[in-house]
DNA sequence: CGGCTATTCAATAAGATTATTGAATAGCCA
DNA sequence: TGGCTATTCAATAATCTTATTGAATAGCCG
């Protein structure tokens, strides 16, 4: 193959990735991304979970269909989304590792919103996985998201409900909460609770998505907690 | 944490991490990175590389590096810029897959260009380790990349000379040719041309950077080939 | 110093992306 | 059928991105 024909390949051939990298370069897509990495969600969930008109949201859904990253389910009124691969939050995670590690406005956004976190050291997955029998896992996520799927053995205790139920929750042994991902604040929060009333606990670093995409032991429906 | 703050953390989060969404998404950019994968590089050997003006690659290469995806390395005249962490591939690895699973364009674009390719069935990476003794490896990338770092035991027969060094290679083992990554036409011209001749001969399904980054053998420098 | 080279900067015009708004569609239910 | 609801479409203005051009900078070498 010739040069100028190899450079015409190369253009196309990369201006298709370069639509994934594009529809990646939205933070308001990429919070849809997150919302659909614990599951379905019509138009309107995901609005009310990311806080932005509906239009906007379905503009920006056609979007990422467009880039083949989620698909849609018709159900009824409904239009239910979903990651349209696992591969999908794969791009996602790495993305946002590479933030994490490199761009230390990261840290500092984190660190403005949530306080120095360091000093809460936070279990990782592999870790928890480890010691899954030795400690209470918690998941604080809204129940229905527990039902769809959680870490196995954890106790549903969505986050508003925390603070009447803290009597459920042993002292002497620790706890590992977690949510949906790295930055979803309600892990943070809880472990902030239970320690300010003396219990032992952490966060899981990661998410439940993460979780799940490692491979480790998951669990759906059922009730625990 | 409130909802309208919680919302504001998000929104300023999710926007950093599309920062480097928006650097992946412009086709010359992904170029770049997948040259720089190969090795440091100076301003106009990229732009030989890819075939733009110096001018237009130094413009995308401020944004990779504003992103903090590449930094530079000044040496007198010239600037080098290399890819800033083992995550930036990593991240361009993942969109590259899903640009390969889920886009039809893709396969389009490759077929248009290269033929139906699934009749020389690849080699993946796992399976070219495990045969690593029985087979010849070719590298036919240019010579400087392969003295940069190449899969251990390869020979260095750069695209170019391949035609006229036929010879050296053995007709009764299977020879294995890699080259930049997946896309990378030399390897499948060289598998045709092996082939032509009645060399046993496929392409590995990847590149170098995929090989290295699984922590599978390499070498650097060196003369073998 | 003056000439040379690699790179970056700056300005611009064309094109793409986005939020916002209000209207259109399409399925349910009475 | 008509009313209701979830979603999408369409149009617009404001804002980014990009390729192109030519000039500016900064280090080398004689």
């Amino acid at each position: 193959m010739n040069t100028p024909k190899k450079r015409a390949f190369k253009a196309r051939l990369f201006g298709e990735f370069a639509r994934i990298g594009k529809a990646l370069g939205n933070p308001h897509r990429l919070q849809l991304i997150e919302v659909l990495a614990q599951g379905e969600r019509t138009v309107e969930q995901l609005a009310e979970d990311v806080g932005s008109p509906v239009a906007n949201v379905s503009q920006h859904l056609q979007v990422l269909k467009a880039a083949m990253l989620v698909s849609v389910r018709r159900e009824g009124l409904y239009a239910r989304y979903s990651l349209a691969d696992p591969r999908v939050f794969r791009a996602w995670q790495a993305l946002r590792d590479l933030g994490q590690a490199r761009l230390s406005e990261v840290d500092a956004v984190v660190a403005e919103y949530l306080g120095d976190r360091s000093k809460f050291e936070a279990v990782d997955a592999a870790g928890l996985r480890r010691r899954l029998e030795d400690v209470v896992v918690l998941d604080v996520r809204p129940r229905s998201e527990f039902e769809a799927g959680h870490i196995r053995g954890a106790r549903s205790v969505p986050h508003d409900e925390l603070a009447a139920r803290l009597r459920e929750l042993p002292k002497d042994v620790e706890i590992v909460a977690y949510c949906r991902g790295p930055y979803c604040v309600f892990a943070d929060e809880a472990v902030a609770a239970l320690r300010a009333k003396g219990y032992r606990a952490r966060r899981l670093a990661e998410g439940y998505p993460d979780w799940r995409l490692r491979g480790f032991p998951v669990a759906t429906g059922g009730e625990r907690g």
